[in-house]
DNA sequence: TATGAATGAGCCTTCATTCAT
DNA sequence: CATGAATGAAGGCTCATTCAT
């Protein structure tokens, strides 16, 4: 990728985060990113080839994060758990901005091609952390309960924080300007939260 | 609220629900709802208005699923919980497209003041269940866990489940064309799982 | 007339003279006229027709000027001419909002035949005058000038100062506030000025 | 100005004579002046906008009138106003649709801010006018007459004759298809009527 | 390779008018 | 007689895209 291209790409995530795709127009991105309006179609073919190259570009902080793990056989499926919230919860962190695209994308049902490529980068991650979950309750580690449903709540957890800052300092009872997403305190206590729920939630006794 | 008014709106649910508010044009709605261009602004002023008018007259769903559990002081904090969960999951399963609706809208800093109105409507209930929660701990009955982020983790387990189909069914390991939301079995394995999970997760011993 | 029409037309003069016919939407002249916005419809046939009845009602103040004049024998040509500016100025300066609709008309190209209607109540007057003139001058009474473009310079005048305020004002080094068509001051000493020149000019020595 | 510009403001000129400015559609002036509908839109910004750019583009012949004058001092003050009447009345038969619309603009109360940039051009021209005058009667070569209405009389001549053809043949007993502004005879007729006026007015004797 | 100019399609909205009562 | 509801047409404007250079 050339450096002209991740620039459009990168004030690119930031106009669809705050407008989304249709409120985001190629001429409001030429002007955040300072190049022609014509740019975009040329490097790009159309708006919707960049919002998938976009995806395809941003989407490589998705992977990697399970990888690491199932190499590293000395680690119980609970420190496995923990590693992966850690990384996830940094990750996502980082590129909150991103997370949000895809998600304002997961919940429309225009281009849903793009929605299938979405779920296939987001997909393993799900089933290799289900697989974890699976094998901790098939070796009688943790208790009998429900993986998909827990994943959703492990996810869901995640974006209920990250996805509307609003939503998110009213539920904490800060005041509107307070940004959680770089406080490093509320990092810690994001997955502090959640190794706790999962930890009482699917250890025996 | 007028017949015409609300066929608009029930429509227009529809809509912005497949293709957010940018994506919807009031031609697309005028179509889908067999009515006149000029109807939408006649009857609602703008687009904008339309809008508004749909989120004050959908989320009145929301509205009264904690008063019912007030009233009532023979109910422990734990059951007050699940009923809120079984009452919570009911009403969203019934309103999903509306409540897709306004998670796109929470997504997006464009019209911000709806933004607002929205988080008015929805927080009370957080607060509500906060105040629960916190009730539970302070009787020595529930754990002392973190409660905002507590109810991250119910709320957004709902979320995820009901944003996204096509995520959900992946994690459900079902077919494509599986409705979730309309299988009844589906319901209780997510009423049970939240039930398991807070009482699991908040109840001492 | 009805009550109810003259009721319209006369709101309907205040618009039209401030924002032009095709600027006065029907809805903006029943919510100034509290009127139902069919009612335009209802009692003129169209928007078109409205105007045509108002200036049909409006013009007669321009009739009668001269007819006066024609029964008195005794008046010399100069003293017609004077009694002509003061029933002028006084005429134009109560009906200035309906005088400068007719000129907004009078520059147009749209509606020809309504021009053609203007141009037969304002003429006849024209003429008299001209005819006076032409009488004056054939007595021997007032020096040979060009009548047409006389009358040009008298009429001239009084749309100069009616037409605009802000430019009258300017002419006049007063403030933005002053409305001169209010201030019986300004009336005389347009009178004078009219008068001093048509004597200087017109008569002999 | 680039050549389009010019182009499309020549045949804006023409369209808003006609039309007034809410009379003209851009849709109107697109297919007179054979360009796209979204030109104006690309080239000025919006339809005001056009309209203001023609104001300033197509004023320029109404600035240096005077200029020229100011700096010839061997004239006298009644040199001074024939040569401003002869080139006041040349350049507004040329100019006379442009005339036409900013006097259109001058009858209405929409769009207030360009009435003041249209004041800001004309006044000048009046200004330095009265100061001839006023220069006149100081030096006792002009009798004590009242300078600002005089100036009405003036410009209210041109304006009479200029704004409305219909108006001005039948003033002038000319046929309908007599175009006076098009006669070189008439636009003599004009300067002869203006000068003598002024003559016989302002000079003693 | 890069871009300013240009465009057709579509946007939301407002319009004068008509209709059913 | 009067009016609230409804409508097709047209309004100004913005859009993603293409084209000539």
């Amino acid at each position: 990728m050339t450096d002209k291209k991740e620039h459009i790409i990168n004030h690119a995530v930031e106009l669809f985060a705050e407008k989304g795709f249709e409120g985001t127009s190629i001429r409001d991105l030429a002007a955040r990113a300072e190049v022609n309006v014509a740019m975009v179609n040329y490097y790009f073919g159309s708006k919707e080839k960049l919002f998938e190259a976009m995806v395809q570009h941003k989407a490589a902080y998705l992977k990697g994060i399970i990888e690491e793990l199932s190499k590293d056989n000395s680690l119980t499926e609970i420190e496995k758990l923990d590693r992966i919230i850690e990384s996830y919860v940094n990750k996502m962190f980082n590129n909150r901005l991103f997370h949000r695209v895809i998600h304002q994308e997961l919940l429309l049902h225009q281009r849903e091609s793009l929605q299938d490529s979405i779920i296939n980068i987001v997909s393993p991650n799900a089933v290799a952390i289900k697989n974890i979950i699976e094998t901790g309750i098939r070796k009688g580690v943790f208790r009998k309960i429900d993986p998909p449903l827990l994943i959703a709540s492990l996810f869901g957890t995640f974006n209920q924080v990250l996805l509307s800052k609003k939503m998110c300092n009213k539920l904490l009872d800060k005041n509107p300007d307070y940004i959680p997403y770089e406080d490093p305190k509320f990092k810690k206590r994001l997955i502090d939260h959640l190794k706790d729920l999962l930890h009482t939630y699917l250890l025996k006794n």
